[in-house]
DNA sequence: GGATTATCGTTAGCTTAGCTAACGATATCC
DNA sequence: GGATATCGTTAGCTAAGCTAACGATAATCC
């Protein structure tokens, strides 16, 4: 029962995956407690953890966030010990942040809880599902990339 | 290259899907200006419009949040004249909370808006691509609604 | 080389969303 | 009819997002 109108089939599909991203984070948050790491920290961790020292502006442009939202996850991060700021000797305007020891250490146990728990259902698939899912996270991928190079599409 | 172990081919599945959930939305989050209307309470009008009448409790389940924090969305909503608080005549204590015709009206245009924006994307893919996004969300909703379900897995 | 302009991060101040704890009003139960 | 339970709200906290304004530093331009 496919519509005629692709632009139909298109927009029912991104309704859908709309509402499943709602729900999805929504219900990984609850694992945040356990974690002490919020989504956003997570997330930004991650980024300082793999893409190596950034400075603020880069984190905050990897995050499609603003600085001074940046400045405030990266103080909650630094306080708790997993970031460290570290000041450009040649530029000095310029704030490097580092992951610590600990930030890397916390980031696979933290970031493990949360996504566990997605792992966990999605180890409760079938081999055909969990194939699907892959590509279509493949895609997923794309489409969101493709979103953020174009300003109104 | 797929891995040996089944479990690390979920993690990493499960980690690219978090992580594009979150972008996913960071970036439709800008479409809100526009619109006046934030993810949540889109969600929230979302499900009173096509859910009929539900009391506040009712619909903070439904939402997977508290009944404190649906009491302000709902709040704002009724504020802005998208939705009703109607008193139970039988029951008190309860409060039904109902769309007007004008919340169906900005739910109409307001999450076209956020969802366009995808759409847009989507229909940029090939159809085979497409055809892909289209299973891998659907397994995705069955993940969603199998986590729902489970305390702990 | 010194003034102007641009860039970077931070601070200040606002909104919204989430939570728990405590409360008042109403139903229900013995 | 008095104890108990349920429902929604209020109060008060934290965190995430934004814009506007600022201070410090670089870069540019006479």
């Amino acid at each position: 029962m496919t519509s005629r109108k692709p632009d139909a089939r298109a927009e029912a599909l991104a309704d859908q995956l709309h509402s499943a991203a709602i729900h999805l984070l929504r219900t990984l948050r609850k694992e945040d407690d356990a974690s002490g790491l919020s989504a956003p920290r997570l997330s930004a961790l991650s980024v300082v953890v793999f893409g190596g020292p950034l400075t603020l502006g880069q984190l905050a442009t990897a995050e499609q966030v603003k600085p001074p939202t940046m400045t405030r996850i990266v103080t909650g991060l630094a306080k708790e010990g997993l970031v460290q700021r570290i000041g450009d000797s040649r530029d000095r305007r310029l704030t490097r942040i580092r992951a610590t020891a600990k930030g890397r250490r916390v980031l696979a146990t933290g970031r493990a809880r949360r996504v566990e728990r997605l792992a966990g259902a999605v180890r409760r698939l079938g081999s055909a599902e969990l194939a699907e899912l892959k590509r279509g996270v493949q895609v997923l991928g794309e489409v969101v990339d493709s979103m953020r190079n174009r300003n109104t599409p």
